[in-house]
DNA sequence: CGGTGCTTTGACATCGCTCAACGACGGTGG
DNA sequence: CCACCGTCGTTGAGCGATGTCAAAGCACCG
C-alpha cells in the first residue's frame, strides 16, 4: 500500500473525498465498510466474462487490468488499474460481466459486498455521488482511449499512455520525481494500445532515442515531460484529478 | 418522438424502468421532472469543451454525437445518441466538460436541471441507481468501441457499428424489420471509427457487394444479419438491453 | 548451464491513408 | 426552365504506417 494509508478503507475514503465533499458521517461509513482482503498471483482472473459478481474490488497494491477476449486468442486490454482504483464498480448496476478483470502483477485486493455498499448508499446520497463519480471518471478514461486509438499514431498513443499512467500514479503517491512503476510488459501495453508487440518495441526505441522516456526493470522515467506531452497531445483534463496534482513543470518538480 | 410515447418524461421513465425496478412513486417523480424543450438545427454544439453545464439533456428526436476535437481540425466521434438517450449525464458529477456534444441532424432535446435531478435522487435511491446504470451502459459502449478500434479491421468495425446502432434503435422502436435510420454521413461514421471517409466508402462497397447491408437515403437495411454479426464478431451482451429485444433470427423477424 | 519468458531485430506483406479528380444530387437564383 | 453551386459519395494511383513471420539476444532462475 502506498505510504500514508494505514488501512484499506482509509485509502478508499481519501479517494472518494478528493472532491472534498464528504462529511464526517460519510467518512466514518466508508471506514466501517466490511471487507475481506486477498492476495493474488500475477495473471489471475478476478472476475470473468459472464460472471454475476456480488462484490466490488478495490486494488490495494499491484496492477490490475480489464480486458476483452476476442476470438482467435486475441485480447484488447481496456484499462489498467493501480492502488486505490475500484475496477468493477459497474457490477453494482450491470449484473452480468461482458469482459474480464485480471491481476497483471501479484497484488492484494479488498472485496466489498454489493449489499454493504447499497446499504451505505441508501443512507448517504453524497457517498453515492462520490462513487458514481468514480465510474464516470473511468468512462472519461475510456473516451480518451478511444480518441487515442482512433486518431493518434502509434508514437502518440504510447506517449499518451505514459503520461496518463504517470499522472494517475503520481496522484496517489506512487511516483517519485518523474519516475513511476510501469508493470505492464510490452505485449500488454501493445494489447492496450491496439498495436503489435513488435511495433510497440520499435516505438519505444524511438521514444528512447529521442530522449523522451526510458523504461527498464518495470520503471518508467520521463526524461522530457513537455516534449512527451506534446507528442501525445496530452491534456490532463480528462483525468479529473485535483488541481494541485496536475500541472507539471519540470523545473518545479526535479527528479 | 417514436410512436408510443406521449410525453418526453414518459420516454425517460420507460427507459429507466427497463430493468423493471421502479415503483409508482419513482415513476411519478420522473414524470414530474421539470424540463424545457428546444429544437436545434443540425451540426450545432449543445455543450462545449470547458463548459460547466447545470442541466442534462435528453434526446427526444434526431441524432446527437459526442466528440473530441483534436489539433489540426481532426475529431474523434466518441458516440452516437438517438431518441431516449441522455448524452451528458456525466456532467452531474464531473463539472467541467472534456469534450463536446453536438446535434448531428436537426433534433429536439429536453433539458433537465441538475438541481431537479439531485433533489429527486436524494429522495429515491432506486432512481439514482437507474440513472447511474444508464451511465454505466454508456461506459460499456465505450469499452466495446475500444475493442473495435484496437482489434478489429475496418470491415469488422463498420459491421459492428451497424449491428450496435440497429439494435439500439430497435430497442426503442425506431427500427422496422431489418431496417433503421442511419443519420451519420460517411465522414461522420469514419470519424467515429478511426477511418478515413475514403476508406470507409470502400468498406461500405464491400459490405454492399457481399450482400450484408445496403445503405441509402439515410436508411440502413440489413440484408444478412447472421453474416453481418459474424463479420463484426458481434456479441450484444454489452448493450445491456432487455432479453426480449436482443436475439435476432432472420426467420423470426422478416423484413 | 539449460530452460523460459521477455525483448530486440530483419525482411517482407498489407491495410488504410493521401492526394486528386470526378460524379450525383438537390437547392437556389436568374 | 436552366445554370450554377455546395455537399456528399465514388474512384484511382501511389505511399506510408503497421502487421506478420521468423530468428536471435538476453536476463533471470532453478
Amino acid at each position: 500500500m502506498p505510504a500514508g494509508y494505514s488501512t484499506p478503507m482509509e485509502m478508499l475514503a481519501r479517494k472518494l473525498d478528493s472532491s472534498g465533499r464528504l462529511g464526517e458521517a460519510e467518512r466514518a461509513a466508508v471506514l466501517n465498510l466490511p471487507h475481506s482482503i486477498r492476495s493474488l498471483p500475477a495473471r489471475h482472473d478476478i472476475v470473468r466474462f459472464g460472471d454475476q459478481p456480488s462484490q466490488c474490488c478495490l486494488v490495494l497494491q499491484g496492477w490490475v487490468s480489464r480486458y476483452a477476449a476476442l476470438s482467435e486468442g486475441g485480447r484488447q486490454i481496456l484499462s489498467f488499474y493501480v492502488a486505490g482504483d475500484m475496477p468493477d464498480l459497474q457490477s453494482l448496476h450491470l449484473h452480468r460481466m461482458d469482459h474480464h478483470i485480471a491481476s497483471l502483477t501479484s497484488c492484494t485486493i479488498a472485496f466489498i459486498a454489493h449489499d454493504a455498499l447499497h446499504r451505505v448508499f441508501r443512507r448517504y446520497p453524497t457517498l453515492t455521488g462520490a462513487m458514481w463519480r468514480e465510474t464516470l471518471i473511468d468512462a472519461a478514461h475510456y473516451r480518451e482511449r478511444i480518441t487515442s486509438l482512433g486518431r493518434r499514431q502509434a508514437l502518440g498513443r504510447v506517449a499518451h499512455l505514459f503520461c496518463e499512467l504517470y499522472l494517475r500514479q503520481r496522484a496517489v503517491g506512487l511516483a517519485s520525481g518523474l519516475r513511476c512503476p510501469m508493470a505492464p510488459k510490452q505485449a500488454e501495453m501493445a494489447d492496450a494500445l491496439g498495436l503489435t508487440s513488435v511495433h510497440l518495441n520499435r516505438v519505444l526505441r524511438t521514444l528512447r532515442t529521442r530522449g523522451l522516456v526510458s523504461l527498464s526493470g518495470g520503471t518508467l522515467t520521463i526524461e522530457d515531460w513537455d516534449e512527451l506531452a506534446a507528442v501525445a497531445e496530452f491534456d490532463p483534463t480528462f483525468l479529473n484529478l485535483d488541481r494541485s496534482v496536475v500541472p507539471i513543470r519540470e523545473a518545479a518538480d526535479p527528479v
